[in-house]
DNA sequence: TGAAATGTTGGGGCG
DNA sequence: ACGCCCCAACATTTC
């Protein structure tokens, strides 16, 4: 029997179901990755991002070739560029893990409709996420839309039956490592730039990042995770979105950390962990509600409408996307978003909230920016997320959810590392004056090389008028 | 994984 | 010794 792995969200050999079953089942199998043309031509995602799919991608192929394995590329609409390929090579049996964005699960059906009507094999596998949608419901059998009930019910599906890993494939006899690898297309042939990339692609990549995090970081996560000026946190976030690492391995790692000995801090560990069924819990909102991809979980009363469009509007949203707003946690996490494609998760609340809640902009804006420019933009993480600061989401604090961006800042970067390593106009400001800029007296300003309005803009709004105007319409409108 | 306003308590200074 | 005020620290409520 000849097989199609197809790849997609999942670029790595350990661990892997859909490529393990394949290769025990097929005599014969033959790697795909589709360069998915349409979606690529509409920018939905970034240079950053695209490049550490390239990385991935490289370190793909050589590791198939290692077991005897060529992986293809087709590039165009992901649907017909796999027909073609099972038609072109003869493919009895296709496998792939699944994809539970709306978009994805549209195609896969189709895919799998069609190659059914063939004749064809069709065999799909759970590797995005350690528990789908569906093996995590309540009593009722509903879907849960409260994140600590779902937290509950996922540990104790883990309790009662965790996922094992699976061993990589054996090397084959197929012979094919003889063949010359396939050029794959470049970021420029895609039409995207070239850009640094902030954090190493691949599966190995991943796997050592990994054991770093777990001996040391993950032991101070509580207050480590806090802190945007350290390297606290785990930055996988890139390799559980195109799959170099799976969460399956991520899980079981952390947990053997609790019983391997040296310094050890159970509630650190399952903090860390609750990030991943964070995770998890907003795959499985997207796969029961696959509505919130293009609007609010709820349609809220009781929340101000965001203001009107226009040049006003262009103007604010210009200056936040570029990190000119006057408040520098703000300001940082934009720069660092730009530059590095990764923002670090304390600094990404503060900038959405302040998107929504100060600015009072649309969070489909930000979503769609964010997207745009982050390597490890994940539909149904990013939407949950931004969702949770609108205040349109699962969550049940409605609406009065604001931060303070100068408190978030005293509290998170006190010493002002990080806002005077991305925004470095502010380097030389005294700490005393680090997190209120425009405080500073006129002429420290000279003296830091820093003069309000000239190299560093004033806070483009009042905070403290913007949130009373905020929670006066949210009142006007829950009590009309 | 919010912040501000409001309420409560207790210690210290002071007359 | 006592009442009074102030304020910090903490808890609770409200937006």
């Amino acid at each position: 029997m000849k097989g199609l792995m197809w790849f997609r969200r999942d670029l790595r050999i350990c661990d892997n179901p859909a490529l393990v079953a394949a290769c025990q089942e097929c005599r014969e199998v033959v790697p795909l990755f589709v360069f998915d043309e349409p979606l690529l031509r509409s920018h939905v995602f970034g240079s950053a991002c695209v490049g550490f799919m390239l990385g991935c991608l490289d370190e793909l192929q050589r590791s198939l070739g290692d077991l005897g394995l060529r992986l293809h590329y087709r590039i165009g609409e992901q649907t017909e560029a796999v027909l073609q390929a099972v038609k072109d090579w003869g493919i009895d049996a296709v496998y792939w893990n699944r994809d539970y964005e709306p978009g994805a699960r549209d195609r896969d059906r189709r895919v799998q409709d069609r190659l059914s009507q063939q004749g064809r094999t069709v065999k799909t596998f759970k590797d995005h996420v350690v528990f789908e949608a569906e093996e995590v419901r309540g009593l009722t059998g509903e879907p849960f839309q409260r994140y600590s009930a779902y937290r509950d019910r996922w540990w104790n599906r883990w309790r009662a039956a965790a996922p094992l890993m699976l061993p990589a494939p054996k090397r084959r006899a197929d012979g094919r490592e003889t063949q010359a690898p396939q050029d794959r297309p470049s970021a420029q042939d895609l039409s995207y730039e070239r850009v640094p990339l902030w954090i190493e692609p691949g599966e190995r990549a991943a796997q050592a990042r990994l054991q770093w995090f777990l001996r040391g970081p993950i032991h101070d996560y509580v207050n480590g995770r806090n802190l945007p000026a350290i390297d606290g946190t785990s930055k996988l976030s890139p390799h559980f979105r195109f799959g170099t690492l799976s969460a399956r391995t991520a899980v079981h790692a952390a947990l053997a950390t609790l019983t391997a000995g040296g310094p050890v801090f159970r509630a650190d560990v399952f903090t860390w962990l609750d990030e991943l069924v964070w995770r998890e819990f907003f795959q499985q909102v997207l796969t029961a509600f696959p509505h919130v991809a293009k609007g609010p979980f709820k349609a809220k009363a009781g929340l101000p409408a965001p203001r009107l469009e226009g040049p006003e509007r262009d103007r604010l949203f210009a200056a936040w996307c570029e990190g000119r707003t006057g408040y520098p946690i703000v300001d940082a996490g934009m720069r660092q978003l730009n530059q590095t494609g990764w923002m670090h998760n304390r600094v990404r609340m503060v900038t959405a909230s302040f998107l929504v809640k100060d600015l009072r902009l649309d969070w489909q804006s930000g979503e769609r920016y964010f997207m745009q420019h982050l390597m490890d933009g994940d539909l149904a993480a990013n939407n949950g997320n931004w969702q949770w600061c609108a205040s349109t989401g699962t969550d049940a604090m409605q609406g009065y959810r604001i931060f303070n961006p100068r408190i978030q800042s005293e509290k998170f970067d006190r010493d002002g590392d990080y806002i005077r390593h991305y925004v470095p106009e502010l380097a030389k400001v005294p700490v005393q004056w680090i997190h209120e800029p425009h405080l500073t007296p006129p002429d420290e300003q000279e003296q830091a090389d820093c003069r309000i309005g000239i190299e560093y803009p004033a806070p483009i709004v009042d905070h403290k008028a913007a949130r009373e105007e905020y929670l006066a319409l949210a009142k006007q409108k829950r009590t009309p």
